[in-house]
DNA sequence: TATTGAAATTGACCATGGTCAATATAAAAT
DNA sequence: ATTTTATATTGACCATGGTCAATTTCAATA
């Protein structure tokens, strides 16, 4: 149901999304499964689906809430002075997206676009990281050739990146906080990196 | 099985190579059925899951596959001179990962690497476009101040940005080649681009 | 060539996400 | 109150990926 007009139908929506909490909190995201949240609802297994399109769905609603959690924390924060400080900031956040592999892939499927044609939440919270990141990185220690919006973008870019080969084998050697001052640095101060050889 | 030993154990992994590679022909790869693929393979379902793990091990295989016939092309091909030049040289590998939502989705699964430790033919192919990409970044025309691989890896990470937000709805009025141009063109040459608003 | 142990294959079976015609309930109209 | 209409819910059913004990085939060896 995308406008639920009766008021138990707003009920059973929150009694679902309710369920799926206490469901993630005790096992966790992927191991989530319908028919277990519609046990803890006590609704039938139909009755999911008249109010989420998919699993999927409701998993971009919950995690996509979860990361206006961190976006709401970032907003109430000034405007991180070095590299080395946003990084820090973005911290909690990037801690969420990768504590869970499943909850990554969730992400990644979700963040440019829903499967249909309109945004989801999770896409949503990536517009969103923009608009909270693109204030700070006009302040005065980074570049200023380039737009602070597209600045942003780059972050959010590499910062992903960054998350992905901290699942990888490959590249897991190197902690992802030093990653993320390598392709940070370079972005957003290209000016005063010194050139200087990162492996191999 | 990771190391068909006898004989027949390898043609019939091929056969199912070859069966899936013929569906996806026929319907495209988000429509592949491993019931499809064991029929046309004339093998049983519980074959297919002794060569592989999983259904997602079989598409590793075969877009990796892909990718690596479109990294030979690369590899064919003198360094860019220029971003322009670079996103021409791209294109086709570019098209490829986005001509289905279900491909990108598989490709950005395995990019940072296989679901268990392993680095599966995808992840490789990521790899290998790196070293691809490095030597072509050390040329001239492009920034100096940092090592050719962190360029490579950049233009990885912002190009697929670029191809995730072609599937997004709120993004899609840019044309790709035009982002990838703003991108690159900050990320390689950051002392030649010059401050515009991008929008809004 | 008969025996035997490992490798390969089988298919019935299961787990889980998702569908839909039928039914029940709420709210509006008479 | 009764009828009517739209909304919400139900649960049997389906689709598809994945498992595994049993069976068959291969090839090495006596």
């Amino acid at each position: 149901m995308k406008t639920p007009i009766q008021k138990r139908a707003i009920a059973t929506r929150a009694k679902l999304i309710d369920a799926a909490n206490k469901a993630i909190a005790a096992k966790g995201y992927g191991a989530l499964r319908v028919e277990d949240v519609v046990q803890r609802a006590g609704v039938a297994k139909g009755t999911f689906f008249a109010h989420f399109r998919d699993k999927d769905a409701l998993m971009d609603i919950i995690i996509g809430n979860e990361i206006d959690r961190f976006l709401d924390q970032l907003d109430a924060t000034p405007p991180p002075g070095s590299v080395e400080a946003l990084i820090d900031r973005l911290t909690p956040l990037t801690q969420f997206m990768t504590h869970e592999r499943y909850v990554f892939d969730v992400i990644l499927r979700h963040s440019g676009a829903a499967a249909s044609e309109e945004v989801g939440p999770i896409a949503k919270t990536f517009e969103r990281y923009i608009m909270v990141l693109a204030p700070w990185l006009a302040t005065a220690s980074f570049r200023k050739d380039v737009d602070p919006w597209l600045l942003a973008e780059g972050v959010q870019a590499l910062g992903i990146q960054c998350m992905a080969l901290h699942f990888c084998a490959i590249h897991k050697e190197e902690p992802m906080r030093e990653r993320m001052n390598r392709y940070f640095s370079a972005w957003l101060c290209p000016s005063t990196c010194t050139k200087e050889k990162t492996r191999h």
